[in-house]
DNA sequence: TATTGTTATACTCTATAACTATA
DNA sequence: TATAGTTATAGAGTATAACAATA
């Protein structure tokens, strides 16, 4: 280990200051999802989800039929770390893999009624905890957020 | 592997609808988030910079005299992932570490000139990026979207 | 030749327990 | 007894290269 220099030659910080950090929509983006997210993945252990889990279940849901890449593509995973999700979410009981109707080197992914049940409890409790989350806010400013977080990324 | 069913009983998804994921706030947050610190970090590499040394590097700067605990706290990093970190900013001449001025167990944080002018630098061009990433917003927006943003995690 | 799904693997990030030196 | 810094280590998350089957 480095020796610590002596004598001191200043006095000690008591109250810190980012607020140049503050002023980057990267690090207060990053910030605000980890704090939600926190909650959130507290809330879905309670279905065995952890967020990854949940969404790509709510998009096989509203998608019955999604390919392996197509969830990639919207969800923003690598092929390869997408293999053993799907196949622990089949093992679950919570999706079907059915043979894609016109490519043979695709999988249509298929919710179960298992899965379809387990989503709603899930969305419904996602949902809850948006409301939670949103009593930070007026419903208008929520509606704010989302728009403008949206034009950031989409 | 899973055998895949047959007949198909489902026709294929042209578009995939992830309409319900943005409703919330955690999901379009962390990909707002890692939509920006994707090229923030192509930026900062050129500093050889990852997002957390640019977090940590900022504070320090202007803070001279934090300590790594006060570190944790406001970038809500964990004590033992922080210690290599700074072991590393200082083995590249970017701080340095002093006597804590009343307290023998805390260690003061200083940047060096290196750090100093490197971290003039970088923030210069984060700052620059924020105006590239506000470019898709008003300034107006920019502003709210912050301002949302921390009533949420703070 | 290009694409889908897959395997293997490496790398990074994050988290937990336990130790020391000092308050 | 509590806190700052540290060590060792485990676990989760993310990344690249390469392959077989199909388009």
């Amino acid at each position: 280990m480095t020796q610590i220099s002596s004598p001191p030659k200043s006095l000690s910080v008591d109250k810190v200051d980012t607020s140049y950090l503050q002023t980057l929509i990267g690090y207060n983006s990053r910030r605000a999802a980890l704090a939600v997210i926190s909650v959130f993945m507290e809330r879905m252990a309670a279905f065995g989800l952890r967020p990854v889990d949940f969404s790509v279940m709510s998009v096989i849901t509203h998608n019955p039929g999604v390919t392996s890449r197509q969830l990639c593509s919207s969800l923003n995973i690598l092929p390869p770390n997408l293999v053993g999700l799907i196949q622990s979410l089949e093992a679950q009981g919570l999706l079907e893999r059915q043979a894609h109707p016109h490519d043979g080197r695709a999988v249509g992914l298929h919710p179960t009624s298992k899965g379809v049940t387990l989503m709603k409890q899930a969305e419904a409790t996602a949902s809850e905890l948006e409301m939670e989350v949103g009593s930070k806010l007026t419903p208008t400013q929520v509606q704010t957020l989302v728009h403008l977080l949206q034009k950031i990324y989409l």
